[in-house]
This record gives structure tokens, sequence and C-alpha cells, in this order.
DNA sequence: TTCGTTTATCGTCGAATAACGATATTGGTA
DNA sequence: TACCAATATCGTTATTCGACGATAAACGAA
């Protein structure tokens, strides 16, 4: 049984919201490259302003999917793997429904439509 | 090797902005939960209103993660799977980095901060 | 051809998002 | 204490999103 089918549509969605911009995808690339975390190197990689990169940092630290501890005056960042985990439930419980649920998916009875 | 390497931050970014809201994620546990496609039944299942169902549904097809196929007077869904594989590569690679990568990420050596 | 059913599109409005520069904050260090 | 470097927050602006009702489109059936 997976941790999934006590995940409500809303935390789904914003688990997915919360990686849902290419920015913070290059940040989540960038610490999984590094295989840690990394300070403001992130701001000069993602190549946009310091105010921008870190409101980015703010989405991605609040929904828990990475963590940022402090190291003064910098802040080390890290992924929170576990965060992501209902997320990529659903999604290997779709690649999953691929084998079984293959061909067409309607069938047309003498009367009436029907699905599967 | 996974696909997921010559996909693009856009692309992920794309794939994960698509699922990203509660209605358009209940929409694909439903075309799960049924393992076949479904007609306006979806719009009664979600509870807003028919062109707000619609919306999300030309959303999801926009992103090729759900297909339509006519079956007049009704339009019938399916999930397409394949298209949701990058993403699902990118939080697997993000799950399995949890074990190689573990514990504390920073070490302060004797005048600086390392990251490992 | 006209009707009825289902789905898509349009127009609108309020809310949320993304980006930036400027400024505030924080806590070591000189 | 005053300064410095890194990061966070603020205020603004332009764009996008989400929802709705109204209406259009599509096409089988009467």
């Amino acid at each position: 049984m997976s941790t999934l089918n006590s995940v409500s549509n809303d935390q789904l969605a914003a688990i997915a919201k919360a990686i849902a911009h290419p920015a913070r995808i290059q940040i989540i690339r960038l610490l999984l490259s590094k295989s840690s975390c990394i300070g403001g190197e992130i701001t000069s990689e993602v190549g946009l302003a310091q105010s921008t990169v870190s409101e980015h940092l703010r989405i991605l630290k609040a929904a828990e999917v990475v963590t940022g501890e402090i190291e003064h005056p910098r802040v080390c960042y890290s992924l929170n793997p576990e965060q992501l985990l209902p997320l990529l439930d659903l999604l290997q419980q779709i690649a999953r429904s691929q084998v079984t649920n293959d061909e067409a998916c309607c069938v047309s009875t003498n009367d009436k439509m029907v699905c599967k």
C-alpha cells in the first residue's frame, strides 16, 4: 500500500505547484547534482535577481521540498525528498495503470456508450 | 539511464504546472480509479461549473496528460501516462538521492564552510 | 430540418504569481 | 561598536490563473 490515498487533492496540488516553475526545477536539479546544499551560489547559477531567487527558495522551503540551515552569513540548502513522495506515488500509480488499462477506453453498445 | 536529462526545466515545470491544481488532481485520480475514460460525469464529480471543468480538461489535454476521444455527444477522457514520465523520473532520482546523501549537508572547517 | 444533449469558447472580474530594485535583517568580525 | 556579506522582506508592476454565466458548436435523433 502506498502513502497516497490519505493525501488530499489540495496537498498533492500544493506539492506540484511548489515545483511548477522552471527556476525552481533548476534549483532542485542543482541541489540534486551537487548531492548537497549550496549557499548563494544558487543565485548566480539561476541567473535571476537575488531577491527573485530568494523568493523561489522561500516557496520551496514553505512547501518543505527544500530545507535551509543557517551557516552565517550563508544558508545551506538541501532537498527534502520525503515531501515529494506523495506525488511520486501518484505518478507511479499512473504509470502502472498503463499496463492494465492499455488500449481504447470506450465501447459503444447497441443503444449507448459504455466506459470500461 | 533515465529519460530525464534531456528534458528541459521548462518542460518539467510545464508538466508539474498542468497537474498543480486540486481540481485537476481530482480529475486525474478519477480517471485512475475508473481505470478508463469518463464523459461529463467528471463535471458533476468535481462540483465546479461545467465551463470551469471544461477549462481544466483543456489544460490537461494541452499538456497531453489526458486525451479526449469524441463519442458524440460525449467526450471520452483517458490518462496518457507517458507524458508524466519525465516528472516521475525526476522524483525518483530525488527519492534515490536520499539514500546516498543521507545526513547533514554542511561541514565547517577551520576557516570556512564546505558543502560535501 | 429542427431539436436536444454535451462540450467548448468567450468575456469578465478578482486573486495570485513572477520579477525587479531598494531596503531591512542578521550575526560574525575588525 | 561599527561594518560587512549573505539573505530576506517590501513595494510595485505586468502577467497569468481560476471561476463563472452566457453563448456557440457539433452532431445524432426525431
